[in-house]
RNA sequence: UGGGGCGUCGCCAAGUGGUAAGGCAGCGGGUUUUGAUCCCGCCAUUCGGAGGUUCGAAUCCUUCCGCCCCAGCCA
């Protein structure tokens, strides 16, 4: 068989890979990367792209990676995060080196190395309000002022310190800020903040500080206290990286990290923003951010997507430095090619039409034996068991059709998935006309074989036996916006494209016996429909609900 | 009009002076008791445009065009 792309072992040579290959030849023992999300949402697809990258580096170069949480901004995290990311990550398929690392947790030797600073000269603590703050800071195109507050002496300025770092000083009273250059090209040189006071509870360090710094101070510093060699994240940081090399530099730090810039991941008909996917939980258009669409990994967990697929899918895309939009169908190949392989098949009617066989007795139960996998026998098998009342689906049948039309036709035949040929010959209607029953034959002697005497049956349709069957229900899932780039349009919000139909619950399916015992964890084909998997919180023995992961691809096009 | 980036097939992406990989999607055909899978074939005389250097350029130079990021006491 044909290796999944999440078998595949080799990887593509990408410039992340190649500048640690060359920095391993040069001599380089330790390569140490790190996982760096700030915990103030769940994580999402864009995210995995940079957990394989991280974990994936160290994993091929021998090294060891960290997972750090970025909390210098307590108001806006929370435990809740913290826990959720990492079992995502976890889950991913990755292990982070050691505990988790916490940026709080280095605040003691961030705040000595303010003062560090500030003794050398190189910080000064500055009253400017943050709306004069701007006002000095001058625009893209005129250089900044200096701010009054900017030649204070040492003494002053550790006193002043000293005072934020008490809580003494009201919230926006002061910051400490870098001396750097107000006229520097590069905004971020303009005497960036180092420290904001910020009378908060911290859910790691609690009301140890009035203080916390930004995420410019803290990350780079973070990186050397970690060892960490090369520090991965977006392109959007590119800008702060002479800063990041500033502090570095200016600092009695441990080691020199080196920061490297990758495209984030961007993908069509969706948003991978965690602000927005905030705003879709908290104003209720989901139903929370595992909601199975939702492109969170929690949502494409409960949607049934593997890690693997996922992990595959982070390599199709690869890792460059120009920012492009994939395609979702990217993502959905991932997961269909890793689901061919593995996932058992069964068949489940969707919308059940009753089919009455006449020539069987309906005192008569049959077995058929059924492989788990067409191409895989050593998977096993299952009973089928067929009497006289059947479900097939509406769709599979239809009174006249074209010749292209290979499903059930009145007054011809179709073959019953792992069973026999039928034939229809009549319709029966309801009081207003619908179709509520076929009545056919069924070819005693095509089971197992076709039929001897030559004819061809080119269709196959799948079926459920009525006395056996499982009532489930099933849940679809479409795309949760109508258009390819929700935030495009800036005169409409993202909101205004959500997908009314992007969720389809059908209830009334008819499921195989042998589904009785579907887990959330066991990913199944529904043979001619897709990818099921039983939903992770609302499926009960009993009372299944199965999420439709993903179609099988459709060249017919229901 | 400042600074930093990016532009190779509809999408992703190799290639870094020697004559355009691969994947996704699409389109043909074959196998098939899943219109799935699998298999075979097709799919950029051209690399944002224009000049130039060179025996030879997607790769070097010049210039122009387009797109993205930066003016948080967010990350």
């Amino acid at each position: 068989m044909k290796p999944t792309a999440a078998e595949q072992t080799e990887k593509p040579a990408h410039f992340i890979r190649k500048i640690i290959a060359d920095d391993v030849a040069a001599g380089h023992t330790t390569v140490r990367t790190r996982f760096p999300p700030e915990p103030n949402g769940y994580l999402h697809i864009g995210h995995a792209k940079s957990i394989c990258l991280n974990f994936s580096m160290a994993q091929e170069f021998g090294g060891a990676c960290n997972l750090r949480f970025d909390d210098t901004n307590p108001e806006k995290e929370e435990d809740e995060f913290i826990q959720a990311i990492q079992q995502d990550v976890r889950w991913l398929g990755f292990e982070w080196d050691g505990a988790p690392r916490y940026a709080s947790g280095y605040f003691d030797q961030l705040h000595e190395w303010a003062v560090h600073l500030i003794k050398h000269g190189k910080a000064y603590v500055c009253h400017l309000s943050a709306e004069e703050t701007r006002a000095y800071r001058g625009t893209l195109t005129e250089p900044g002022r200096d701010s009054p507050y900017r030649n204070r002496s040492v003494e002053e300025n550790l006193a002043l310190f000293e005072q934020m770092r008490r809580g003494e000083l009201p919230e926006g009273t002061c910051v400490l800020r870098a001396k750097i250059d107000m006229a520097a090209p590069n905004i971020n040189m303009r005497d960036p903040t180092m420290y904001r006071i910020r009378h908060a509870h911290h859910h790691q360090t609690g009301d140890k500080w009035k203080i916390y710094p930004t995420y410019d101070f803290a990350h780079g510093q973070s990186d050397a206290i970690e060892g960490i060699t090369h520090s991965l994240c977006t392109l959007e940081f590119e800008d702060h990286r002479p800063l990041y090399e500033w502090y570095l530099s200016n600092l009695p730090v441990p080691s020199m990290p080196r920061q490297y810039e990758f495209a984030r991941l961007n993908l069509n008909y969706t948003v991978v923003s965690k602000r927005k996917l905030k705003q879709l939980v908290s104003e209720k258009h989901v139903s929370g951010w595992d909601d199975p669409r939702m492109p969170t990994l929690s949502g494409l967990r409960r949607r049934g997507y593997t890690p693997a697929s996922i992990r595959a899918f982070c390599d199709l895309v690869g890792v460059t430095r120009s920012e492009g939009v994939v395609d979702v169908g990217m993502l959905e190949f991932a997961i269909r090619d890793d689901l061919d392989k593995q996932a058992p098949r069964a068949m489940c009617v969707l919308a059940p039409l009753k089919v009455t066989i006449t020539n069987f007795d309906a005192s008569v139960l049959e077995h058929f034996t059924a492989q788990l996998h067409p191409q895989k026998p050593e998977m096993g098998t299952r009973e089928l068991p067929f009497t006289r009342e059947l479900y097939i689906d509406r769709n599979d049948f239809r009174e006249t059709a074209e010749k292209d039309f290979k499903r059930l036709v009145l007054g011809q035949e179709v073959r019953l998935r792992n069973a026999y040929v039928i034939r229809a010959n009549e319709v029966v209607r309801g009081a207003d006309g619908q179709i509520v029953e076929l009545k056919c034959t069924y070819d005693p002697d095509t089971r197992g074989k076709n039929p001897s005497d030559g004819r061809k049956v080119k269709g196959v349709i799948h079926w459920v036996s009525a006395a056996h069957c499982l009532d489930v229900e099933v849940r679809l899932y479409d795309r949760l916006f109508t258009v390819e780039f929700p935030e495009e349009d800036k005169s409409k919000t993202f909101l205004d494209f959500i997908n009314p139909q992007s969720l389809t619950i059908l209830k009334g399916c008819k499921a195989e016996p042998s589904l009785a015992r579907a887990t959330p964890d066991t990913r199944y084909q529904f043979e001619r429909e897709g990818y099921f998997c039983a939903d992770s919180v609302e499926s009960q023995p009993g009372q299944l609900v199965f999420n439709r992961t993903i179609g099988l691809r459709d060249s017919f096009g229901k």
